[in-house]
DNA sequence: CTAAATGCAAAATTTTTGCAGTCCC
DNA sequence: GGGACTGCAAAAATTTTGCATTTAG
């Protein structure tokens, strides 16, 4: 597949942005690349790696999802993208369900509950108050706890 | 499978209140289920639907995977436990890297950004001092957006 | 040219579903 | 007894991996 760059396009500046955080990262700008993060950064959805494979399969109807897939995680591992608040693949579960927050560490996936109430009690931005039913205030803190900080 | 009720354990106020949850919501209090919940309250690491299952089995041998996941979606969707910030089975990205939150329609699966700038200057909680080296700061608020209260 | 990235196909993982039999209330 | 629940097996959905080929730098 030929691949001409094109960093055009609703927001150029970001794919400008992009090519130099590629570059700083040792990553090839590859048309495939390109595309699905400018499909992304397009987006407004937050759409799953699914969603983005077709979309972008009518521009580039030989591309993989498992192009996708390793794409993404790529990005991600180098911060150019966020996952967003999903742990991992598997869901997880606990019985607790009194207010209360969550520290995740990022190296060993260990989760662990604390209490912030002047959180709880805190007042919402005004940009919220027309935007529905709130049902649940969450914070999530991501790290390395000092277990991983420690052993590594 | 015969059915002894075991309300005992490390945490007997749990079991009871769970007892009465489930007898509010019209679930029956089957063995498999109060052994699930049991074990689910008993743990302190938000534990995966398989990581429950295989715990379960040195008391349950018989206790099948699919049990363990009907019976969580089903206590969960009681409000009797909670799944953790995960959205779906599904993982989503968003190209959008800088300090920001995240509005999340429990209904229609939408969600949205917003900032909060006085949460990200807030200070933490002092038991957080120790944990390790904290990375990012979100808040993941949950409810119903307008267009799905107004829908239905 | 060379290491990295892609596409394809196949596997692994996670979760859901249909159905027949079992158990709580 | 009757509807809810379970176990089994099979399928669906999501994500990862091995390998030959192509591509960016």
């Amino acid at each position: 597949m030929t691949n001409r760059r094109d960093l055009s396009g609703p927001d150029p500046d970001k794919m400008v942005s992009f090519e130099q955080a590629c570059k700083a990262a040792g990553l090839k700008l590859t048309h495939q690349r390109l595309e699905i993060f400018r499909e992304l950064a397009q987006a407004k959805d937050h759409p799953a790696a699914e969603t983005l494979h077709k979309r972008l399969l009518e521009r580039l109807p030989t591309l993989s999802l498992d192009t996708v897939y390793r794409t993404l995680a790529s990005l991600e591992k180098h911060g150019v993208i966020c996952r967003v608040d999903t742990m991992e693949s598997q869901a997880r579960f606990e019985a607790e369900i009194g207010q209360h927050h969550h520290l995740v560490c990022t190296r060993c996936k260990e989760i662990s509950d604390f209490q912030w109430e002047a959180f709880d009690l805190s007042t919402l931005p005004d940009e919220l108050r027309n935007w529905g039913q709130l049902k649940r205030r969450n914070v999530t803190l991501h790290g390395v706890c000092r277990k991983c900080l420690d052993s590594g």
